[in-house]
RNA sequence: GCCGAAGUGGCGGAAUUGGCAGACGCGCCGGACUCAAAAUCCGGUGGCCCUCGGGCCGUGUGGGUUCGAUUCCCACCUUCGGCACCA
């Protein structure tokens, strides 16, 4: 027989599938949308390196649904592209030598080689790359829309320093105090920078704005909230008459308002600078020099008196003033009224200086006490009446704080999307006109980072008319960061031609939100918030018709490699390409998603890939067997027939519903095996074009050649098959029977034998006689084609 | 500290609504074919005991609910992830 040659089957059928343009998926005509319609996706890669297992897990997913959703009657869109801006692109090419470009387009190249040799089903008429022109124009574009709503603005502001990448980053991508491309220590400085407002949208962020279909995993929500951190409390005003200031302090706890007994400003406080003591001054300058963490990690708390008091406004106490560094100028208003008695930190500084501690919170009745006219109120109500109190002195509000920074994006580093902004010394800030765009990235000498912007270099580019007066003026000369050109690419596969907007509108609304989004959870506080946030400007701006860009989302697990995440970062990566090699593209393929849930970490080993391998053979001998076998006629009732239909409702169930990947294998298996055993069951053909159209998704080349043999074709178009509820069941069944919940028969029974005769059946096994021993049976639980267990206790 | 997820054979894992724990695969053991090997095929494989019929134990630990719990409830342990001097 025929041997098993993926090496000679694969490349043949994505010639097939090439020139049948099997996945271009045009948009429909208006007024002929289909119904069905489905947009997968999975996030791009960026082309700093090649493909590694972690991106064929992700791709083949993807694949599996694509192939899915086809099958099912979707209209299926499913794009690919590269974030081919920014700096893991820049640095490959830094660490290689040449140009971002020449690297960048070399390794896009290579990538678009290993897909198509995986056989995924991509659409590339829709290829889209960040940093080609025609994409780009579009992300200025977008750009000048948020700048001009106030949505995009320059400021000072302490910012994340890399000083090996020698660019800003931004906070969502600082992890444990490092830079999260590079693992360097990033250092926090004040600087002129670019941010989008995204804490205008923080309340809107906390809600998914869903289509009734949508569904993302509550892990990912859950970090989302955290990241925005949203406090609700109040703002209240203290008087300090030395200054002639009233400041304005945030609290969740108003409740606890008697019980302040001191009061502390941040050292970066503004109004630090204004108090005449030089230990004040000496201690401010110290701790500014301190990065965050190391003032965390502090086991002593530190701080200074600054000889100032200030009014407590409930009661018109006069609290001692503190500078200290547990108080951070970042969050809230940099300035707390401290209580002692009732947090944890305010304690431990009141024990360091010896100040007082006040307790005006009954714990065990949760009410307060010692707090004037409000002693006895429940903590709730007390939290309420003294705002409302302090509201009608015109002493405080009820107030909100957010963790959430706003998203700092602009770098000072070559390969980006430059930011189209010119600036005036008159005019300011003004945007470069619209029929100007694209702002065009410029060459320059040297492009490496040497912490000021590489754009600033070339001169003859720099150096522009104002738009506004025609006088001298300089371009911007930052670029963006590349998680602007992925907030918003997903939109760009929808109409990738269109070259008098970013995309049409009825298009857009037409294929999104996005179907299904897969994508390492890594992501879940920066790429997904940020896409958010653009679409809810841009649904506010018009552009599009929804609030959400992805309705389901999925976060596959990561590949290990000797225990630790599998990333070009880290250096510990494997690729497809000697395995493709060796076993061919469906086995890689198929082992991938065999290897265990495609949502949990797992360790990369081949071992394994061997027994898929063997399955693959044992499914192509037994079907080329079955291929042989004249066709049958009518739908013959067997127990291979059975377990054929069963298996079309495992795997659809497991694919469509569930999202489970792995368990549709072990299942063709199992349907495999039996179909072995049974070669000449009249369903020995079915049972076989069965196998093969129901792994399909996984191997596709494998599966279409042993349907052409089997006298079909275009499996790729065939509809998925369809279980028939009547051979669902086998017609008979094991019974289980137990006494007093343990196992003690088992007896092949039909169906459709009713409880009474089901009892009847296990009392009358000797084996259950011996285990009843004429004892008194009190109850008999029966469980319709399953078990029968008798109680005697 | 707060929030969230997860603990099942030697290994990856299955058990979807409370109903046979260990499907499927890896590995390992034995056998067939072979001069030999590879490939392939057949059988076995949670632990302990056994008179070979079978019995007992077993899903992180301890309790509970139930005729029946990997599944539900309570407490705890461990691992992983997010946030963290966030007022």
């Amino acid at each position: 027989m025929e041997r098993y040659d993926p090496q000679q089957i694969e490349p043949k059928w994505q010639q097939v599938w090439e020139e049948a343009k099997a996945w271009e998926t045009p948009n429909p005509p208006p007024g002929e949308a289909p119904e069905n319609h489905w947009y997968q996706l999975e996030m791009l890669p960026y082309p700093s390196g090649t493909l590694h297992m972690g991106h064929v897990l992700n791709y083949t997913m993807g694949d599996v649904v694509t192939h899915f959703r086809r099958r099912n009657g979707f209209t299926v869109l499913r794009p690919m592209g590269f974030d081919s801006f920014g700096l893991p692109a820049e640095n490959a090419a830094i660490k290689e030598g040449g140009h971002p470009r020449e690297i960048t387009e070399r390794n896009s190249a290579a990538i678009r080689v290993q897909m198509r040799r995986l056989g995924w089903a991509i659409d590339w008429t829709r290829e889209i790359s960040a940093h080609e022109v025609d994409f780009y124009r579009w992300t200025q574009w977008l750009f000048l829309q948020f700048f001009e709503r106030g949505l995009a603005y320059r400021a000072g502001a302490p910012v994340n320093w890399c000083p090996n990448d020698q660019t800003v980053v931004a906070n969502e991508y600082v992890v444990d105090g490092r830079c999260d491309r590079c693992g360097t220590q990033v250092e926090a400085r004040i600087m002129d920078q670019w941010f989008f407002k995204i804490t205008a949208y923080a309340d809107e962020l906390l809600e998914y704005d869903l289509p009734e279909w949508g569904e993302w995993p509550e892990r990912t929500k859950t970090i989302q909230r955290n990241w925005i951190g949203r406090s609700e409390g109040a703002e209240i005003l203290f008087r300090i008459d030395e200054l002639d200031e009233d400041v304005p302090v945030f609290t969740t706890r108003p409740d606890t308002l008697f019980g302040a007994t001191f009061f502390v400003l941040a050292p970066e406080h503004p109004l630090v600078a204004r108090i005449p003591r030089d230990e004040v001054q000496d201690y401010a300058k110290q701790t500014a020099a301190r990065r965050g963490e190391d003032r965390a990690a502090e086991t002593v708390k530190t701080g200074v008196f600054t000889g100032m008091y200030v009014t407590n406004p409930v009661n018109g106490e006069q609290l001692p003033i503190w500078v200290a560094d547990y108080v951070l100028m970042e969050y809230g208003t940099g300035t707390i009224m401290a209580v002692p008695a009732h947090d944890e930190r305010d304690r431990e500084f009141a024990e360091t200086f010896s100040l007082p501690i006040r307790e005006v919170i009954d714990e065990e009745n949760g009410v307060v006490v010692d707090s004037g006219d409000f002693t006895g109120l429940p903590v709730d109500e007390a939290k309420r009446k003294i705002v409302e109190w302090l509201h009608e002195q015109g002493r405080g509000a009820p107030a909100v704080s957010y963790r959430l920074r706003d998203w700092s994006f602009s770098r000072q580093r070559y390969w980006g999307c430059p930011i189209p902004i010119i600036h005036c010394e008159e005019h300011g800030l003004v945007p470069v006109p619209e029929e100007e765009l694209p702002v065009e990235l410029p060459e320059v000498e040297d492009y490496r980072p040497k912490g000021v912007p590489p754009l600033a270099s070339n001169e003859a580019w720099l150096n522009v008319p104002c738009p506004i007066c025609g006088k001298p003026a300089k371009r911007e000369a930052d670029t963006m960061d590349t998680f602007v050109d992925s907030s918003w690419y997903y939109l760009r596969y929808v109409d990738p031609r269109n070259d008098h907007a970013p995309f049409d509108r009825r298009v857009v609304d037409f294929w999104c939100p996005i179907s299904q989004y897969i994508g390492g959870i890594d992501h879940a506080t920066g790429h997904l918030l940020y896409s958010r946030f653009f679409v809810r400007v841009m649904r506010e701006l018009g552009l599009v018709g929804f609030g959400e860009p992805f309705g389901r989302l999925f976060h596959q697990g990561w590949l290990q490699m000797g225990g630790s995440k599998m990333s070009k970062s880290k250096g510990n990566v494997t690729g497809p390409d000697e395995l493709v090699e060796q076993y061919g593209a469906d086995a890689v393929r198929t082992y991938i998603l065999f290897m265990g849930p495609a949502d949990q970490d797992m360790e990369w080993t081949e071992t394994g890939i061997e027994g898929v391998v063997r399955f693959l053979r044992r499914l192509w001998r037994v079907v080329l067997d079955a291929a042989e076998r004249p066709p049958t006629d009518g739908r013959p009732d067997t127990a291979l027939a059975r377990k054929a239909h069963q298996t079309v409702a495992k795997a659809t169930d497991d694919i469509g519903r569930r999202f489970q990947f792995h368990t549709p294998i072990s299942a063709v298996m199992e349907l495999t095996n039996e179909l072995i055993q049974a070669p000449d069951d009249p369903a020995a053909r079915f049972a076989a074009e069965t196998a093969v159209s129901l792994i399909q998704p996984y191997a596709p080349h494998l599966a279409e050649e042993l349907w052409e043999r089997l006298g079909h074709e275009q499996l790729w178009e065939e509809p998925w098959p369809q279980a028939d509820p009547a051979l669902l069941e086998p017609d008979t069944f094991e019974l289980v029977i137990q006494v007093d919940g343990r196992v003690r028969d088992r007896l092949e029974v039909p169906s459709d034998l009713s409880e009474e005769e089901l009892i009847a059946c296990a009392t009358s096994s000797e084996r259950v006689k011996a285990f009843l021993d004429g004892g008194e049976i009190r109850q008999t639980i029966v469980v319709p084609r399953k078990l029968v267990n008798i109680v005697t206790k």
